[in-house]
DNA sequence: TCTCTTCATCAACAAATGTTGATTCATCAG
DNA sequence: CTGATGAATCAACATTTGTTGATGAAGAGA
């Protein structure tokens, strides 16, 4: 009863995390962002791409939780957050973990 | 060079890993068979799903590689791929490696 | 103030994904 | 062989996602 809630909930974090990463654009980004803070302008020009299009992945990043932004002056800077990547790695190593187990499969059908 | 090289290859990797991950009814399937091989039957029986729907995502986990199919007379019995989920797991893992980081990055644009 | 810059958002469109019911194919039982 | 069953595939459609160019909002500087 407890576990399956806990389930349905990292379901719905796990879809959201890893639809965002289900994109070439986006993994870039990302990886982009490993080495630290940067800005919209500098992340446009280092991908070779429209603003308003790097813009869309942005956000569809921030809402996932993946990066955090930090407005200043007229720019704005993007980072990692490191929370929502262990979290992942936590829903991740969930899908590893082996359950009781019961044999090899119950005669089917 | 070869950095890049290798970064591009898992990233072709992670958008499939990602994208069969992306959606509730195949991380319900894969929280099924971590209790072990189960045929198709069983599964539509266990989500309450069309078998064609079912069969739709089971072949998004399978071309993922994250699942593999044994058929056995009329029926098919799918199971999990840890190898697949291992790989998920360095890959995730390589999001948050930190790069030599360079400071708070230089002053932008 | 006026203008330029940086970025977000919108609208229109294009492409990819998911759903449904029907059809097909292979296997098994009789 | 015939009929029934388990599962894949297809076609039609609906929904979601991504792209592009235009518009809008806020800060910085003249």
């Amino acid at each position: 009863m407890r576990g399956m809630t806990t389930a349905i909930k990292w379901r719905d974090q796990g879809v959201s995390l890893f639809h965002a990463l289900s994109d070439e654009t986006r993994l870039e980004i990302l990886e982009r962002l490993k080495e630290g803070e940067q800005c919209v302008c500098d992340l446009t020009e280092a991908l070779k791409t429209g603003q308003s299009r790097l813009s869309f992945h942005l956000k569809v990043l921030k809402d996932a939780g993946l990066i955090t932004d930090r407005p200043e002056g007229r720019w704005v800077h993007y980072s990692l957050n490191s929370d929502a990547l262990k979290e992942l790695e936590e829903i991740v190593r969930s899908l590893r973990d082996l359950s009781p187990r019961r044999g090899p499969s119950a005669k089917c059908c």
